[in-house]
DNA sequence: GCTGATGGCGAAAACGGTTTCGTAAATAAA
DNA sequence: TTTATTTACGAAACCGTTTTCGCCATCAGC
């Protein structure tokens, strides 16, 4: 049936656009009588506001911004589940926009947010971003940022995080307890909030048992999985060739594995691997893996909800809404001592 | 630094609102010299359009609405990236919707949209969705919606599909031909156009090869993961045990392989599985899953540049626009006949 | 009977752009 | 020189809502 504006709707009820307007909205200046006619004759003639209208008037949109690298992963999938029942819990709608890990893509996005296009962004930066001009420039114009996952600490706003050093440092640790002495870590990101938390949670649990930190076992990896399975692979051939293996980034995992087959090094007795990954396959894996598991839909959603807090008190500091929700270590084989019924290649040189 | 209105702007050069419009859209009523005046400024000043006001009077929103019944997979996230890069190129954003598979959600959604707040959609249903009246009434009112994956025959617009029904074949075939001569089929839909699709080449193929179909071995899975491992347990515990699965959707893997383990059940020697995903992780998975991979991003690119083609030309007939992107079938170990240097459990019965 | 509240509604101004139409000056054609 | 055309711009309508303000009627209080 064919849509209607309010105007025709005010036509046909032989009332005011305005009151319509009011008791769509359930306003005490109309009466229960009107307010019922009202509400059933738009039900029947069809009646859908238009949104721009609204936003145009109301100076809000109705629309939040998700700004995220990619969404072919399961941490980001995961959050944005989080993100959208909270947008649903509050009649808003989610913009997925993709950096691809690219800050020019970033500052594109950033700044046609400006028009007012959503009333408030989260925000999850692309490796590349090192500075946050573009960033203070979208909260100064008075739209909320919150920050979920990677984060620009010189801005000042909300940051709902795990605890990334701790969790890398358990798991270093649980490698170094599993008997791995030169163990690998795997970063994307030079300037990367997330990136660099870990290291140094790895760095210091090498530091804290004693191990030498080697800078031949700290890759860089890039964008390009291809790419990302010969860097590896090179790292495994090198002379003093790793043990154990961090991996920072989920997407690593699929690299990691494959370069170990080709290089026939068995996990775990040749080598152990540890990922932080929300993978739900992580447990069919061959061998199963020992996981860092993120809260992402509890972050995507604290993050939301924070979010919804700004939008909702103009006097809401998000300064003091930062939040840590820690991730949980799930062993599993890939960090195993022996594998039952396989021989153990591996000697454990610690413990 | 804050952000102005064409208003302002049209104060600060002298000219009138209508030339600055005029200049920042490249219109010929406008001189070289202006043009250079009013652009140079707006980026001066940190001028960015209102969308709303655009949309309002423009009647049209320059988002396009992507409606699916769940992000955390990897068809459909592969399917978004597709989706994403028509956008981009075409200046558009991309609203994502969820159904969780709720068809009362995929109204709320497509009702919400007859209101403008997107200028075309791209849908694949929720696995209730039976009936059409919604995706009818939001098409009768100008909006263009193109199906992806999975559709609704009887209602007239373009549908990008895969072959399902040919890959099911292929896939039941294959399992055929590594000797499987109980196998059962995963669907989680009875009214979905995949599910059935799906499970109708299942049936040809056991119908071409002479086997007979067994009701108990056709289980219907619900959207719980858990429910679903329980399920499938229950189907390896009956009498007439299965000796290959084909499981029709990437979300029953998971509990495919656990229910496998739990009933100590090996794959591919006791069980073959073949399985319709895209998961990046089949490959090392223990052992590694065949599977039929979907096209997933060509699939949203193409639904997608569709969709702008028929929101270019007013004429255009979506009708005509379907396509059929074939999947392929990826022999991995999961159905192989033998692990090397692993003891063969079931004999093969047919060839 | 007069004043002050109150309830129920309508007129009109916003919101910030785009587009149509008009017009003055400059240029070209007659 | 006169007329037609082109160039470059401005005024104002318009998109579909929301919201402010004003108005009239009714009613209570005195």
């Amino acid at each position: 049936m064919k849509n209607i504006n309010i105007k025709e709707l005010a036509c046909e009820l032989k009332l005011s656009v305005s009151t319509i307007s009011k008791a769509l909205h359930d306003s005490h200046e109309i009466s229960e009588h009107t307010k019922r006619r009202v509400q059933e004759t738009a039900a029947r003639l069809n009646y859908v506001p238009n949104p721009y209208a609204s936003s145009l008037r109301g100076r809000k949109s109705k629309n939040i911004g998700v700004v995220i690298p990619e969404v072919a992963d399961s941490f980001f999938s995961l959050a944005i589940n989080g993100i959208e029942s909270v947008a649903k819990e509050n009649g808003y709608h989610v913009l997925i926009c993709l950096t691809h890990e690219s800050f020019e893509n970033e500052k594109t996005i950033l700044k046609e947010f400006q028009g007012r296009r959503v009333d408030g962004v989260l925000l999850s930066v692309s490796r590349e971003t090192s500075k946050s001009d573009h960033i203070n420039e979208l909260i100064s114009n008075g739209v909320p940022v919150v920050f979920f996952d990677r984060v620009c600490d010189e801005v000042q706003t909300a940051k709902i995080t795990t605890d990334d050093f701790e969790s890398s440092y358990k798991a270093t640790e649980h490698l170094i307890h599993q008997g791995c002495d030169k163990i690998a870590f795997l970063g994307i990101s030079k300037t990367l909030s997330i990136s660099n938390k870990r290291l140094e949670g790895y760095l210091k649990a090498l530091k804290e048992y004693k191990i030498k930190a080697d800078r031949k076992h700290i890759l860089l990896c890039t964008d390009d999985t291809k790419q990302n399975y010969l860097l590896i692979k090179k790292l495994l051939q090198q002379v003093n060739s790793p043990n154990g293996i961090v991996a920072s980034v989920e997407k690593l995992t699929t690299p990691v594995y494959k370069a170990c087959v080709s290089m026939k090094l068995k996990i775990p007795e040749d080598i152990k691997v540890v990922c932080f990954s929300n993978l739900e396959t992580a447990s069919i894996l061959s061998p199963s893996l020992t996981t860092i598991t993120q809260p992402a839909f509890e972050m995507g959603r604290s993050a939301a909800k924070l979010l919804f807090k700004a939008l909702q008190k103009t006097n809401f500091n998000l300064n003091e809404g930062s939040l840590v929700i820690p991730s949980a270590l799930v062993v599993r084989g890939s960090t195993s001592k022996a594998k039952k019924g396989m021989p153990v290649f591996s000697k454990p040189v610690l413990q």
